[in-house]
DNA sequence: ATCGTCGCCTGAAGGC
DNA sequence: TGCCTTCAGGCGACGA
């Protein structure tokens, strides 16, 4: 995505109807049309791609989506969007890039943002979104005030994007092993400690997917064809019936808010409120 | 206001 | 072998 910034959009093209979420499609694409990349952000789970005048094209990958750039598009299925780039200047090879949005199951979802001014109004859930849980927006006053009127599981609401932004289903569960806590401990009834090591996992687990490239959904990769490989090191994750890493205790899965839920019922007990340091 | 459940969507995987 | 069912999940909609 390195190579975006300065390219200049020649034309772009849905084929999913449920992929654009604002505008409607034909001015979607219009409104793209003859823009030039600036810059590349991230807020939560959505990218935000800023264009040269103020417009910005915003992106949430859903689950199985991905961005691809320079493939034929020919050779590829469930290809959502189509962004034709106008040749590179100065008799540089390539001639005809694309970046395109593939995504199988489409839950993926685009948005087109006229002004900065707008970008809120364009994508509300991104004005709802909770602290960057890499920042020092992230800490223990924060999410003890969030937590405080909290019935929930701490699991569901590791997973409300408007408390934390940014972390899904596996390092939720991934977090709450590091941290020693049960997933279905209620979020108001955590200690300050508890809180404490709950921020540190989160970072830890975060930061050290970040590293190896994320997970991915089997054969899934990234847009240079790399695989998120996170996944084959997981504590819990996935792990229902096989032994602890830590202990030898069988996983073990609930659900929670409609999701799977993993954890050692050893390790993660409340009396347990001690970071695992991994 | 808060909380839990359902539906969207497709391919992989497991059962028979 | 091949069909059928189940499962996976981000998130919005909906109902209690």
């Amino acid at each position: 995505l390195s190579y975006l910034p300065g390219r200049k959009i020649e034309q772009a093209q849905l084929y999913s109807g449920h992929t654009i979420k604002h505008p409607a499609a034909q001015k979607f694409c219009l409104g793209l049309a003859g823009c030039t990349f600036e810059s590349i952000d991230r807020r939560g789970k959505y990218l935000l791609f800023q264009m040269v005048g103020g417009k910005s094209l915003i992106v949430h990958l859903g689950m199985s989506g991905r961005l691809l750039f320079n493939e034929s598009v020919s050779e590829l299925s469930h290809v959502r969007m189509n962004i034709a780039l106008t040749a590179e200047a100065k008799g540089k090879r390539t001639a005809s890039n694309s970046l395109y949005l593939q995504d199988p199951r489409r839950f993926s979802r685009v948005w087109l943002a006229d002004a900065p001014a707008k970008l809120f109004a364009a994508v509300p859930s991104l004005s709802r979104l909770g602290v960057e849980p890499l920042s020092k927006d992230l800490n223990q006053e924060y999410l003890l005030n969030q937590f405080s009127n909290r019935k929930q599981s701490i699991k569901a609401v590791l997973l409300d994007q408007t408390v934390i932004a940014g972390i899904g289903n596996i390092y939720a569960d991934e977090s709450l092993f590091v941290a020693r806590i049960h997933p279905l401990t209620s979020a108001q009834r955590l200690t300050s400690v508890q809180v404490k090591c709950l921020i540190d996992a989160v970072r830890k687990v975060l930061s050290r997917a970040i590293e190896r490239g994320g997970s991915s959904l089997r054969n899934y990769s990234d847009i240079s064809g790399v695989n998120g490989n996170y996944q084959h090191r997981a504590w819990v994750y996935g792990r229902s019936g096989k032994p602890c890493r830590v202990c030898k205790t069988p996983i073990q899965r609930v659900v929670v808010m409609a999701r799977s839920t993993h954890f050692c019922p050893h390790c993660q007990q409340a009396s347990k409120s001690k970071l695992y340091g991994f």
